[in-house]
DNA sequence: CACTTCCGTAAGCCATAGCTAACCGTAAGC
DNA sequence: GCTTACGGTTAGCTATGGCTTACGGAAGTG
């Protein structure tokens, strides 16, 4: 249920901003908080929910630390998206073909 | 910005089991509720919002709907989790030869 | 034409989630 | 040693969102 975490930090659009601004390369939270409509803490809060997700990791210098893209997370909600995407596209193609078929599980239950 | 409904929509565990249970076949309303721990008024309202997404589409066959999982919010959600993959990957493996190089981008803003 | 089945919508309730302000620890600089 | 920059954590407020109950409309059945 990782892909669960993944979904659910990055619904947030707040937090997707800081997910996508990471997209772009690594960087610091001040850096990262400057130049966001919220303050300092606030993306504080949003790293944490997206390194608890696997979707970013942090590098210590100093006394800043550097938060770059995880891949880990990101493979998950891959692998999900994916499993979905291929039963979707099946049956859509499917359902071009054959307009009006349903394949076997048609009736009532109850 | 509709990847954005896309990954609003899937981060409710309820909703995304809807979603979920629509991955192993089209299905109806009533047949959709039954199984889930919620009332059928609440599987109505996560669908709505799953259209919106362009996450399902529906058929309706008399007085019932079947519900599908449509590709095509499915295909911009993948599209935009795999922009951010390629290049996660890339930094990864950037790191991994060279574990203690910056490339460019050392030196504080103000 | 009742009557039933199926489902979407509206109103209202309550829990959760995101925000800010304040605080604290840690590392570097003097 | 003191001081400053950086950032994580907490407390508390408010808004959002998901749930149920009740209702209404549309399509099959006799």
């Amino acid at each position: 249920m990782a892909y669960g975490s993944a979904l659910q930090a990055l619904a947030d659009p707040t937090r997707r901003q800081v997910f996508e601004r990471l997209g772009k390369g690594p960087m610091s939270v001040g850096r990262l908080a400057h130049g966001l409509p919220v303050s300092r803490p606030a993306v504080s809060q949003h790293l944490k929910v997206l390194k608890e997700a696997g979707l970013v990791a942090e590098d210590r210098e100093g006394t800043r630390r550097i938060y770059r893209i995880d891949p880990h997370g990101l493979a998950r909600l891959r692998a999900w998206v994916d499993q979905f995407w291929e039963t979707a596209l099946d049956a859509f193609k499917a359902q071009v073909e054959q307009p009006d078929e349903q394949p076997d599980d048609e009736g009532n239950s109850k």
